[in-house]
DNA sequence: AGTGGTTACTGACCGTTGGTTAGATTCTAT
DNA sequence: ATAGAATCTAACCAACGGTCAGTAACCACT
């Protein structure tokens, strides 16, 4: 392969990413078609089964990189400093969901992923590896805001119901047509207060040391 | 038209929809088509469209009954003796997962409902409806279980927080494989604690008098 | 300059989808 | 028996995701 030719591919390659990019951020998975993206990639749909598995993959791949982004962005957000713990862990929701609404159409993407092939260069295993970490930045996170430490499968306990709500929130807002400032606009206040709502009531569940649930 | 006729039609138009019904219950809307459904209804895709205006209708039809069903266990749920208020709203927590994970496939479509026309006897028009008095419901519940009267707009913000999480619960565990016991038996559990959690939260907060929020 | 091989790309095609329609079949009422 | 409405179906449509044989572009070598 010479440069030309690389160069070339990779051109290619960018503006079909950037194409379905476009597409994906205002119509969902199953309103943008093949053909649409390579039209304004300003290629055959053909062309893109060179470059992807299919349909899936090349939103795999697509999703990767914003995911990336989110978790670096969280990950900045959970080790600021001047916060309290529980501010962080609010700054950490506040964040996530910004994010989570700002990629409503991949966001199906990075919660749906199931393992297809073992083949390690599966865009679908680190979209899993990337939720995950995501996952346990949360765990560490509302641990940090308790302030005492927990038993494993406690802290998963708590850590899934935080998730839940987070999840219902995006999946509550994802089919709005609003823009993400808008839906901030008139939903932000609310998606604080049930965060904060949750951290509480999970917060006094730990300190009055109720332990009769033991999930998993 | 005579009985005859009608009655034949009638059978039709039951076979259809207890096809349909019983694939939805294991398959999602994409997954079955309607070439599926006749089959399995013993008749022609064609002939579907006769009874139902697409698939999208059809499925909203289906949709309708188990959700008035829903609603009438819910009611039940909530008017239900000899429990503490928030014992019924724990009650009607479980409930509500129970019913909306019984009918994974179709829960999606209770709550994207989109309403398309104004047609009066548009299906869509009696899911929105419907949804809108469980919702109604479950601010009802939270009220008694507060014990305390709330300003419109405050308990909206609460509802629709404890509706994030039960929505978050149901979207989670949609794509899970596992029977409805399996998941019950795993994650009910987990379930009942993200409940107790977001309800003593929501408690917090009310007997706090923060106000700082006033959204919508 | 021409040749061969690799890479990048495309048009035509496949099976399947949701949906439509002309017309055949079935049934009832007379 | 037959007219006429109700019911059903075979054949069709455009669009989808995806495949494949073949073409065009490029580079290295003689």
């Amino acid at each position: 392969m010479t440069n030309k030719q690389r160069a070339r591919a990779e051109k290619t390659r960018k503006a079909i990413l950037t194409a379905a990019e476009a597409l994906f951020s205002t119509r969902s998975f199953d309103e943008v078609t093949m053909r649409d993206i390579a039209e304004l990639a300003g290629c055959s749909h053909t062309t893109i089964y060179i470059y992807f598995d299919g349909k899936e993959a090349l939103l795999n791949e697509l999703a990767a990189e914003p995911l990336r982004t989110a978790l670096r962005r969280l990950e900045r957000t959970l080790y600021r400093g001047n916060l309290s713990p529980d501010e962080r862990l609010a700054a950490f929701s506040r964040e996530f969901l910004r994010l989570a609404l700002s990629q409503r159409a991949l966001y199906p993407v990075f919660f749906t992923v199931r393992a297809s092939r073992v083949d390690e260069k599966d865009p679908a295993l680190e979209l899993q590896r990337l939720r995950n970490e995501i996952f346990a930045l949360a765990g560490r996170a509302l641990q940090a805001a308790l302030g005492v430490h927990l038993a494993e499968d406690r802290l998963l306990a708590y850590t899934r119901s935080y998730f839940y709500l987070l999840h219902g929130i995006v999946a509550s807002s994802a089919a709005s047509p609003e823009s993400l400032d808008e839906l901030l606009a008139r939903l932000g206040p609310t998606f604080d207060l049930a965060c904060l709502c949750m951290f509480r009531g999970i917060r006094a569940h730990v300190h009055e040391g109720r332990q009769e649930v033991s999930p998993q």
